[in-house]
DNA sequence: TATTGTTATACTCTATAACTATA
DNA sequence: TATAGTTATAGAGTATAACAATA
């Protein structure tokens, strides 16, 4: 069990300055994530691909999601068809609905993109201290906390 | 001064999934962050408007730095002179080039902009112990140094 | 009649190419 | 002639409205 370090709390004015200090950085970070992948896949293709990968869905549940048109999604999802990372197959009890699914290829595809992302904050690692990543670590826990619904 | 907690070196495995816990997290609190000021200025104009305020600058260096053509940043900078957010006028020493500057308003849409955003992340923090919170502020200057560059 | 998927049309943001004015 | 700004035009992604097929 670690000893507890006893800790004054953070002021208002101080967690005002944390909470600038923590989205700025949340967001330089994801958008040079996202930059490091956006030649291989556009963003919202890659966003349907995770959901797809999850479970098979229709256009309409993707549109719902993603908080887009289902005219929208509909474009999203042929593109992934055309490019061969998405197939379509009719619902057998219900004619109206076309089941979306990830194909080996889609998968294939997913891996690829993750691994460039984490690759390239894998290298941003390598400038820190084996302190700054224990600190990491352990505020990882707390960054998924802030991130979650 | 603290007393030097001794750490064990993060494994390779480790490293590889820490980036991933910490590159979800980034993503997820910019996507919600940004969600909730998108519908208050779009988030190219925003960041245009950040470019202005740290200096006054032309269309050009603008679409340098975000790397749009000239064009689309002509069509940007427009939109926020005429949402009185940004001011035009001509460089007395070459009569080729624009300076763009922020406006008051510019200045107010900003700091409003910010305010939003900040809130979320305060409400979020909202849900954290202190020792949390503590954890955070100490991260918070290994993700700007994860981040910068 | 209600729901799912689709097509028609338009708006926004992006781009490249061409044109204007000044250095 | 070179450069900054602008205009013309087109492509990609978004939306709403209308239409087709099925429950």
């Amino acid at each position: 069990m670690r000893t507890k370090t006893p800790t004054t709390p953070l002021s208002r004015a101080e967690l005002v300055s944390l909470s600038n200090d923590i989205r700025l950085a949340c967001m330089r970070i994801s958008r040079r994530v996202r930059f490091e992948s956006d030649r291989e896949l556009p963003p919202h293709l890659y966003s349907v691909l995770v959901r797809l990968e999850e479970t098979p869905r229709t256009n309409s549940e993707l549109a719902d999601i993603e908080r887009v048109s289902a005219p929208s999604m509909k474009r999203t999802t042929s593109a992934l068809v055309e490019l061969g990372y998405v197939s379509r197959a009719d619902d057998p009890t219900d004619g109206r609905q076309v089941i979306l699914s990830l194909t080996p290829e889609g998968q294939k595809v997913l891996r690829r993109v993750r691994r460039h992302r984490d690759e390239w904050m894998l290298s941003r690692f390598e400038h820190l201290t084996d302190e700054e990543r224990e600190l990491l670590q352990r505020a990882a826990a707390v960054l998924a906390k802030v991130a979650s619904k």
